[in-house]
DNA sequence: CGTTGTGTTGAT
DNA sequence: TCAACACAACGG
């Protein structure tokens, strides 16, 4: 994508400044121990006991309890990176994160930009072809890492027709609900929100806690009913219903889910890291149905989701799940690919918000079929609206996250 | 209750 | 754009 067009870079100036030589790390780590304000304390001015040291680093802050922040701006907005034990490993996760928001010639703690091995080329090419938000998770989790060798392992797997199918087996899984409004269509649900359940939403504790955001603008509590909470209803992609109570604890000032939600996690073998969505029938008024979904940490990827082994049962109670709709979609998907799905993605967020795209075109990375950056421009377009603050779920496949941008487009329309 | 990361402000 | 500072929300 900005290879050639460079839409989303251009104004980067694009270091007119010699980039000044990066710190050799080793040499210079002058005032990166925390101890350094006890001197000053010690020296004895004044009392600047509670200064934190700040770091020798370009987008690295210090936290209260010594460890390292990292950020990176983009539109007069903070996009937070996370936070690291190690001052490097949050100049690494800012370097990462520059490269992908400024293109490669943005000024970096480390790298210079060394043409050195085509390692770079590859990086750089799965940067680009993961939206800036998906980037931004994978740091924020220490993931980059481990999915960028992932991306480079499954770089010669083949775009068969069988892992395609898959791709819109996840994507139909997500959307769907027993017949009703739009089974095929669609575009009768509007995608809420996604949570990554914590271990204590998994736990012992029998709630999930619904961020608060969230929980204020899709489930609002009457003032009355602060205290004893609701019942709510929610059916899964298998027309089950689901009650659930739903409250604010005043104790740790946080809307849970109690009641019912145990048997939930129990049912669906729910583990922390796991990602529940919430969706809501889009009809007007009265008959917004509420609707709760799943999936296994990491399951977007085809790929990722193949190469389950043993050992993650969610991602084979998934599939095991969903299997029915494999077989559904080798019958009636020969012709209904990706790709028109897509074109109506595109369409929609053309019609609705940004700058006109191209539509599909669809190239070959790392092993799977993808959109040539138009899904990632839209990606990255949407998630500055809509996913400043909240981390969205990883989804390293582009059809998971087309169908709720459907959502989202369709909502919008 | 400790930590994260957001709100905010002032500087560059 | 960027980092310093304060602290509410969050996770456990």
């Amino acid at each position: 994508m900005d290879t050639s067009s460079c839409t989303e870079v251009t104004d980067c100036t694009v270091s007119v400044t010699p980039a000044p030589a990066p710190p050799p790390d080793k040499l210079c780590r002058v005032g990166s121990g925390a101890s350094v304000v006890l001197d000053a304390a010690d020296s004895g001015v004044e009392a600047e006991s509670r200064k934190l040291p700040s770091s020798q680093y370009k987008g690295v802050v210090p936290q209260p309890n010594g460890r390292w922040g990292a950020q990176i701006y983009e539109k007069h907005q903070r996009v937070w990176l996370g936070t690291f034990n190690e001052e490097e490993e949050a100049a690494k996760a800012y370097d990462i994160a520059a490269q992908r928001f400024r293109g490669r010639d943005a000024i970096t703690n480390f790298k210079p930009l060394s043409e050195t091995l085509d390692h770079d080329e590859v990086e750089s090419a799965f940067l680009t072809s993961h939206s800036k938000a998906e980037i931004v998770d994978m740091l924020r989790k220490h993931t980059y890492n481990d999915e960028l060798q992932q991306s480079k392992r499954n770089y010669n797997e083949s775009t068969s027709t069988a892992s395609r199918a898959k791709l819109m087996m996840n994507c139909r899984g997500l959307m769907h609900a027993k017949s009703g409004v739009g089974a095929g269509a669609g575009a009768a649900f509007e995608h809420l929100f996604d949570k990554a359940v914590t271990p204590s939403d998994v736990g012992k504790l029998n709630r999930l806690v619904i961020p608060k955001q969230h929980a204020e603008k899709h489930f609002p509590l009457q003032i009355g009913s602060t205290c004893k909470g609701v019942l709510l209803n929610f059916e899964d992609n298998g027309g089950k219903v689901w009650r659930f109570r739903y409250s604010y604890w005043n104790s740790s000032q946080s809307y849970v889910l109690t009641k019912g939600w145990s048997r939930f996690v129990k049912e669906k073998s729910l583990k922390a890291g796991d990602t529940v969505t919430f969706l809501r029938s889009s009809g007007a008024g009265q008959d917004r149905q509420l609707y709760i979904d799943w999936k296994p940490r990491g399951a977007s990827s085809a790929a990722a989701a193949a190469a389950t082994t043993a050992g993650d049962g969610g991602a084979l109670l998934f599939q095991k799940q969903q299997q029915h709709q494999l077989v559904r979609l080798h019958q009636q998907q020969q012709q209904q690919t990706i790709g028109v799905e897509v074109c109506r993605v595109v369409d929609s967020v053309n019609a609705g918000l940004g700058p006109v795209q191209n539509p599909v075109q669809v190239v070959r990375l790392f092993g799977v079929d993808i959109f040539n950056g138009v899904i990632n421009q839209v990606n990255d377009q949407i998630s500055g609206n809509n996913i400043g603050k909240k981390r969205e779920l990883e989804l390293e496949l582009l059809t998971v996250e087309c169908c709720k941008k459907q959502c989202l487009a369709a909502q919008a329309l």
